[in-house]
DNA sequence: CTGAAAGCGCTTACAG
DNA sequence: CTGAAAGCGCTTACAG
């Protein structure tokens, strides 16, 4: 019966030599593939006996389902692909963290891609992930315009939602915090402590050092926090100072040189609102080298609550965005899709400020 | 010919209904099977004419390789399953970025999971992994007894590499920092600067909260850091006080707890060695909330070279590991297996100090 | 409750 | 240089 290698040391060789398969289960327990099949697999009808002893030949040959044959019969990956900007970023992470569990509870695995905020990485991360066949796709979109390469998925439509932000014609679905009213309260929290001359530090990568003006293809999260917060200047008829906004690249030492430009102004600002994690410490490192005391000299508020804001001296003062909610709303709303919802879902979470001792009232010399 | 579906909206069809596959290319370009997937796949021969119309065909039905497919024949997945004890914690995602670089360079995908440094986590991702059937594994293992289930992997043997940290007799190759000569030139800094009073804030999984002893089944960089911390204690005979040796979970509000503890000794050490960002972040709350002040009242050194580290006041001293280069190692090695090498690689590579401020002259009352 | 057969979409020998 | 055929390891109808 025993058509595939035939002799005596079959023992052995499936040991050592083969990953053992349905049909080696299914001969040790005396049934056809399909009934192994349906009696590892829990489903369809099968005996106690019969699921029993099925079991027992699966756990002495060591089987593992081949899950490549598997997706490809059932045309079903239980994966979904992610996206994200920066696998190093501590907001991402976090997303990532809260997508994997919500997506385990579902029984869907992750496969996470880079894109550097590189539209050409994103493509490629985009097109390795379609290749792979995964159920359904959350991204982190590189550019709000460029965005025809996830509009034209290719496949009978693999389900998408976007993450943190969105694309211009709003097209597809996504997850997001109003970051337009986090950036108009942070600005109000200034203000209300007397505060009227306001600068910002703006992470983006749309520029490659640093500099005064807007660039080009910025992405939704800083443009609506940009305008949010000069919404609230011009509600409170708060001068907007050009040299005291600057975008900069998420990079540590180019936000610190961005943050010393706006502090050698004359007069300076005297309170900045720094869009990220990054901004926040570039800002924190160019009061250090300038001498300026925080919450004293200068006031800070900054998005994102790093496990270190709350730790440092002064502890800073911070928006907190809704992270583990977000990816959980992403892996929820895309789960919905993935089982036929067509309605289109965008979501705005709100973020909450944590004011803490980086904004203290303005100096004035 | 064309049996798949027959009739005249074929086009229509093909673009609104079902991904492309080979034997559509194929039949648009008019050639067989193994004709398109050689002008597509690059390899074989095939005449540029037919490349051409191959590649053409490909482009006007937005053909996409099905990867599940294309493995299930060649038997490669062209991934790597990696398992991270921490997919937030800043030193692994450089690792995995790092790995997802490396790796990239050679063509291979990442595929990450998070065991939380849980064993049953852990079991279950290396499960996946298998069953996903890709190409290698890089681990960081959760306890370096518990390994069963890393050294019987079923397969035909899938190749391994254990990253950071190694199991009890390492019959696995692994990659990691010299922790133990790293712990020890940390010490000797202290001593260096005069310390004889030396605590430690050590992490660890094995710990639901914190404790004065060592727990049981704690990892190696753990281990290794302790030892080499007492032996260089011992050389240079300055005395071992328990009271302030803690073992922490990794989590801020113990490491605090754990810290004024330490803190709350008296005599208290003059310098502490903190095991990680954790831990030092978890220090400098403590030192905040007992208003010490670190590098005067107390001298902080720490592993691991964090973006803030640099930015806070005083700047923190550091053990820096070889993060990137870790990560780079382990793919490295990993890949020389999958290429068949069976000798055993493993490599340790050396952490370096860097002083900056937080390490100050003992104060003596 | 169980089995024989077909088929998911590729690539790999083998012929020509 | 190109094609016909087999097969990777499953699951899904379809019979019985």
């Amino acid at each position: 019966m025993s058509i595939r290698t035939g002799t005596s040391m079959d023992k052995e060789r499936d040991q050592t030599d083969k990953a053992a398969r349905l049909i080696d289960v299914a001969r040790l327990a005396n049934v056809s593939r399909a009934t192994a099949a349906r009696a590892l697999g829990g489903y369809g009808l099968v005996t106690d006996a019969t699921r029993e002893r099925v079991a027992a030949a699966a756990t002495a040959l060591n089987y593992r389902v081949n899950e490549l044959a598997r997706s490809m019969r059932s045309g079903r990956t239980l994966t979904i692909g992610v996206i994200v900007a920066d696998i190093t970023n501590s907001f991402f992470t976090s997303a990532i963290r809260a997508i994997i569990e919500t997506a385990a509870t579902a029984g869907y695995q992750i496969l996470v891609l880079n894109s550097d905020d590189d539209i050409r990485r994103e493509r490629e991360a985009l097109r390795v992930l379609l290749e792979k066949r995964v159920d359904g796709l959350i991204v982190v979109p590189a550019s709000p315009r460029e965005t025809d390469h996830l509009l034209a998925r290719g496949e009978p439509d693999v389900p998408i939602v976007l993450l943190d932000r969105y694309i211009d014609p709003p097209e597809i679905d996504f997850v997001t915090t109003d970051d337009f009213e986090a950036a108009r309260a942070a600005i109000r929290l200034l203000a209300d402590r007397g505060h009227r001359r306001i600068g910002m530090l703006v992470a983006t990568a749309a520029v490659a050092s640093h500099s005064t003006k807007q660039p080009k293809g910025v992405v939704t999260t800083v443009s609506n926090r940009v305008d949010g917060a000069i919404a609230a200047l011009k509600e409170l008829d708060i001068p907007y100072n050009r040299d005291w906004h600057r975008y900069s690249r998420t990079n540590l030492a180019i936000a610190k040189a961005a943050a010393i430009k706006i502090l050698q102004t004359s007069p300076r600002p005297t309170a900045v609102l720094a869009t990220n994690e990054e901004m926040a410490l570039g800002f924190v490192a160019a009061c250090g080298e300038l001498d300026l005391s925080i919450g004293d000299d200068v006031s800070l508020i900054s998005f994102d609550d790093t496990p270190w804001a709350s730790v440092f001296r002064p502890a800073l003062s911070v928006v907190q965005r809704p992270v583990y909610a977000l990816g959980e709303a992403a892996v929820t709303v895309l789960l919905s899709k993935i089982a036929g919802d067509k309605t289109v879902q965008s979501i705005k979470l709100p973020a909450v400020l944590i004011d803490r001792n980086s904004v203290g009232p303005p100096k004035t010399r």
